[in-house]
DNA sequence: CGGCGTAACGTAACACTGTCCTGATACGGT
DNA sequence: ACCGTATCAGGACAGTGTTACGTTACGCCG
């Protein structure tokens, strides 16, 4: 009984689709309700009958870039070397950042003042480390690097986290990305190795 | 000649104040120019005047959160060990950051949509960081760590900054902070020693 | 000393925002 | 064929940053 519905999950995801493109292009600003239903040429209503607010759009994307994130991490295979896993991660991590700088900011930055995490969004974020915790362990458990586990994964994040922040905010000209990146990577895993 | 102004200096002050009380305590969705006027007592033409538009008033925050950084470095005096100093300025980047929440995410997040910093702004925060180079410079002078002196600084500063982004955005219950920060400096520091 | 020019003021209007409510719409069941 | 109902589009509402307007208060000059 009743209508059929319009909003399905079809428009679910062109819309998820248009707010990634309002934000990677136009920045957080462009990103309004009422533009972003009319780049899926639909009404403002859809908006709320699928995601309930303009924040559960921005949540939707927050949670895919972890979920980005965490695919990053699963093509990484297991390297013989748990040292090597540790360095590979870091560079997926990178990759994963300057993929989909947007939704960088997303889980990161809070562009959108609608949005911000909740714990149980901050549950899930954390959840997605769970394979570089583990790669952390097997490291340890090796004994190539000394230290509790969690301590060192937050270590390893926050490096990451903060070089990918600055990679995305713009590095001064002349300054090659790809040699801070190798030199911060290396110098910590071998840091971490000698206590 | 014309009316004397009564948008002076004093209320500058107290309007920048006031904003970094509301952005600290109800965040940023409730820094508008409206109650911002309210709160100093005065009215939204002030600001227009005094900043040119609300991007001036949070440019203005950007300016003050790296001054206060630029100040914390400052602090720090010039050990004898260079990497005791290495390992200092890194400390005190965390207590700036920790001390002024509200500001730190003003200079790195983009919490406000109306401010992006400009070149120019992304030109005075670097310069800040002319203590941090010249300490590295210092230390690889020494021989005590090696490398490039401005990819060892953006690695040093991707740490610091990364850590006390996570720091900010709350390390989950039962993780020591304090030992994070210890590790993961000193396994930088370490590692950048070896080369 | 009175009136004028001018600079700064408070306020109200504009175009926009996110959200909610109202009236129209399109189907399934009787 | 008609009604009930779930869904829809669009307008109303309170709030945003910004700007144009009319008013106010002072220094200067006649």
């Amino acid at each position: 009984m009743g209508r059929p519905r319009e909003h399905d999950d079809d428009t679910r995801e062109q819309l998820l689709v248009a707010a990634g493109q309002l934000l990677a292009t136009d920045g957080p600003a462009a990103l309004s309700v009422r533009r972003l239903a009319d780049e899926v040429g639909t009404s403002t209503r859809a908006i709320y009958s699928l995601f309930g607010s303009k924040e559960g759009v921005v949540r939707e994307m927050f949670v895919a870039g972890f979920e980005g994130l965490g695919h990053a991490f699963d093509e990484v295979g297991r390297p013989d070397d748990p040292v090597e896993e540790l360095s590979a991660l870091g560079m997926a991590y990178r990759r994963s950042a300057l993929d989909r700088p947007h939704l960088y900011a997303v889980m990161f930055d809070c562009p959108v003042p609608e949005f911000t995490p909740s714990d149980a969004d901050d549950a899930f974020a954390l959840a997605r480390l769970e394979r570089l915790r583990s790669a952390v362990a097997r490291a340890v458990d090796a004994g190539v690097v000394v230290g509790n586990d969690m301590e060192i994964t937050f270590a390893l994040w926050g490096l990451v986290h903060g070089l990918a922040s600055l990679e995305l905010a713009g590095v001064p000209a002349g300054l090659d990305a790809d040699a801070v990146w190798a030199k911060a990577l290396g110098a910590m895993l071998a840091g971490l190795a000698s206590g």
